[in-house]
RNA sequence: GCGUCGGUGGCAGAGCGGUCAAUUGCACGAGACUGUAAAUCUCGCGCCCUUUGGGCUACGGGGGUUCGAAUCCCUCCCGGCGCACCA
């Protein structure tokens, strides 16, 4: 398989209006392209990275890369999809979230050849006139069209008319930066594709390439909506651990869209040894996406941890004063959530010193350095002040 | 605007005067078994209290009826649908 082929089918859901198309018109001279992301969260997550990996690949052989990040978009919020509408961010919540992104995507985008933009630059200065005349663009029976609308009509759940805007916002986004192609998410195929209307009345072509989602066997997203989220921000230890978490089944998938490995070799190795084959991953991941270093880190960490039942690597510290209640240092170190959950853990004889003591009195008072191991993953370190 | 149905825990969705902190499913947490996987089984899943026990706050908001309300009444807010308006 060529270069080309590979990159326009690996981890590729769909292209639109079709890959011959899109294939053709790369050969004749790079093209501008494009992937959007909306400093929605404190930091980039494990599924942003599949668009921008693929950018990645484009931008190896030559074409032009744009970021767009969507500061503008980000605080009017895309259609969740939920019935309930996004809470609007601050413009500092989305300042600062974008910082890290920025940061974030140096390890995978080369940013001296990236064209870095903010689409605050022309949707903040859109007057009412002009939105008016961008939401001519569409009818309601386009908009109603997209699948999650569909749904709700269906489920007679609302639907509000600024949702309408945002796929409209998106495809100004197109003509603004003038590309020939956008990158996104499958998710993002009704926005993409809401460029592509645009741009078609103004005479170009615009490609859109939709990438495969990274789920879970059940169909779900791996997102922060969803709360399983692997971001960028975990620590090394976090992120190894949540990736060998994954169900084997999403093994195929994480390869695919997150390594280069030739997908033969790969699927042999998951068949014969998925534990390995996931902590390979993990490991490629981390020393990809992390430090230098930081896979085998963590893979040793990990191995010590849970494989061994040592404990090993930086455990969140918490200070406290002699004989003080452990609930207390626990729940004030956020990784128990209230005093009642505290007495379940305990009850249920998820909570052991480390070494293996179990504690089953709630009102255990620590009175002195301890380390507690709750349940199969929360470590804390007791500091007696 | 009128009519009508509805607003319950993270989600879905029961309950329709007391035994409801609220059936059930999903999600989630813990234990067992494992590979911190899946599957399976068990337990848990508002908050607070030293306990098989007690207290507090909760079923959109507020008020009321009642010994007692998620359940009845009034009112306000929000949503779906239909009609009207508009065309």
């Amino acid at each position: 398989m060529s270069l080309l082929s590979n990159i326009l089918s690996r981890g590729v859901e769909r292209i639109y209006p079709s890959c011959e198309d899109l294939e053709r018109r790369l050969l004749q001279a790079p093209l501008r392209l494009y992937n959007g992301i909306d400093p929605t969260g404190p930091s980039l997550h494990i599924g942003h990275v599949v668009a921008l990996k693929k950018l990645r690949e484009f931008q190896g052989l030559g074409h032009q890369v744009v970021l767009l990040i969507g500061d503008f978009t980000a605080m009017i919020g895309d259609p969740t999809g939920k019935f309930s509408v996004r809470k609007t961010l601050t413009e500092k919540e989305v300042q600062s979230n974008m910082e890290r992104y920025v940061s974030q995507i140096g390890k995978i985008l080369n940013l001296e050849k990236t064209e870095l933009r903010y689409n605050s630059e022309w949707l903040g200065t859109l007057s009412l006139r002009d939105i008016i005349s961008l939401l001519s663009e569409f009818t309601v029976g386009q908009m109603i069209e997209r699948d999650m609308f569909q749904e709700r009509v269906r489920r007679d759940e609302p639907i509000f008319v600024h949702e309408f805007l945002y796929p409209a916002l998106q495809g100004y986004d197109s003509v603004a930066l003038d590309v020939d192609l956008e990158v996104g998410g499958n998710d993002q195929t009704f926005n993409m594709l809401a460029g592509r209307t645009l741009m078609r009345r103004r005479g170009k072509e615009k490609f859109v390439l939709a990438t495969k989602l990274l789920t879970d066997p059940t169909g779900k997203k791996m997102g922060k909506t969803e709360g399983n989220m692997l971001a960028l921000s975990d620590s090394p230890d976090d992120a190894f651990g949540k990736i060998m978490s994954w169900p084997d089944e999403m093994l195929p998938l994480g390869y695919e869209l997150l390594t280069n490995q030739d997908m033969d070799e790969a699927l042999g190795r998951i068949e014969s040894n998925p534990k390995a084959a996931k902590e390979a991953l993990a490991k490629e991941i981390l020393e990809w996406l992390w430090e230098d270093g930081a896979g085998a880190r963590a893979q040793e960490s990990f191995t010590e941890r849970f494989s061994k039942g040592k404990i090993s690597g930086e455990l969140p510290v918490v200070e406290v004063e002699r004989g003080t209640l452990l609930s207390d240092a626990v729940i004030s170190s956020g990784l128990v959530e209230s005093k009642s959950q505290w007495r379940r853990l305990v009850r249920a004889h998820a909570v052991e010193l480390v070494g293996g003591k179990t504690i089953d009195n709630p009102l255990y008072r620590a009175d002195k350095n301890l380390q507690v191991r709750i349940g199969k993953s929360r470590f804390l370190q007791v500091v007696i002040l």
